[in-house]
DNA sequence: ATTGATGGTGTAATATATACACTAATACTT
DNA sequence: AAGTATTAGTGTATATATTACACCATCAAT
């Protein structure tokens, strides 16, 4: 492809999705400049010269809200002629599941806030083209859910049965069937018992499980 | 996102499949230009200041291969630092499946050629990253074609079961049982008779079927 | 009339998915 | 110590989907 400049620039946005109390969240930053003062968005950015497109998904992830070693997958790209305000930018979108606890958000002066919001509850309209790309996260992630075990990017290292069922039915919007769920599992091996049990409840103390494997997998769920 | 500029470029390239006696040919054209003399290719380019990715995908692909109103799906963005040799580019890759027959390939005096090549017999190696590109193609062709009615851009208005089973088992490289294939196709309800049977073979004549939509649908096919 | 080639059909066995209800073990309360 | 609230954990019967498998039908060509 031929020498050429072209007015376009390259951007990269992040849709980080979590589970919590049954919700399904997704990390959004509060602008601070113009012309979006005060909206909230998608963290993201444009990439630098020389830089990958996942290590500038990576990068701005971590200055806008503090999230390091994200595993990213790339979602599509976005191009709409008025997404940004500026000009003509092209972004790619990456998308993420990641476990609430254990993560420390913070960001810089150039944004108000970063939070977790929920998916059903957003305040308000987000800048740019980002709810088209929410939407489009959101599709995907219920259809990955579905085939794959990127499940275990949602929860702790050791978790409950009804800890993963929960985390099922929050994504994928609906019930399941207790013994169901549990002959599935158990049938296409995803978890192992980990001896321990979860303790303090005011019940029956759960077995703790672990997944038997981490790596991302094809495995046709439900 | 603030105004700036960068070292980077957008590009284009399609992976253009089709089915022909029983081989996957994808569609390459043959460059001129160094440092790929003689090489085969993708179609593709950069986009234009204005344009559209997809937009910029069929303009590419109509200017380098003379189709026009093909259906383009976009697939992967690709960002390789060394995909291109003159420079930081990032391509984002579309992909189609097409009927053969009816197809009139031409090219313009930039390029040597333009034609179908079977994926597993193809003319060396590729320009650029091309390759890679068409790994990734296959496979989400490969697996788009058990969920969807994709199959339709690769079949003519009327056909006969054989020969969609034919399209089916050149895709998935398998073998699938003639009788569970029909069981299934009409279960699915994707396909109906037309009333018409295909004439002029030696043999017994073939009831001709069409698809009875076709819209991109969800269908778990196999 | 025969031959060669593809079209077209059904059933039984197996595997998978679904619907559904009770007992077990703990913490807390009285 | 007994009772209560709460979640954990388990099995079976039915329906649905998948798989394996073999023969006759109809045409063109000879």
């Amino acid at each position: 492809m031929a020498k050429k400049t072209q007015q376009v620039l390259v951007a990269v946005d992040n849709c980080i999705f979590t589970v919590a109390e049954g919700r399904l969240d997704v990390l959004l930053i509060q602008m601070k400049q113009d012309p979006f003062h005060g909206v909230w968005a998608l963290p993201g950015g444009l990439i630098d010269d020389g830089e990958r497109l996942d290590g500038a998904a990576s990068r701005i992830l971590e200055e806008q809200t503090g999230l390091s070693d994200v595993y990213l997958e790339q979602l599509y790209s976005f191009d709409d002629e008025s997404r940004d305000p500026s000009g003509r930018v092209v972004s790619i979108a990456y998308f993420s599941l990641v476990q609430r606890d254990s993560l420390e958000l913070r960001t810089t002066d150039k944004y108000q806030q970063v939070r977790f919001w929920g998916v059903e509850g957003l305040p308000g309209k987000l800048a740019y083209d980002h709810e088209t790309i929410l939407d489009y996260a959101r599709a995907r992630l219920t259809a990955k859910v579905q085939y794959t075990n990127v499940m275990w990017s949602l929860l702790p290292e050791k978790f409950t049965l009804s800890e993963l069922q929960a985390a099922y039915e929050t994504v994928l919007s609906r019930r399941l069937d207790k013994r169901n769920f549990r002959k599935k599992v158990s049938s296409l091996g995803i978890v192992q018992a980990s001896g321990e049990r979860a303790t303090g409840g005011r019940h029956r103390p759960a077995m703790l499980y672990r997944f038997t494997s981490r790596e991302a997998e094809i495995v046709e769920v439900f």
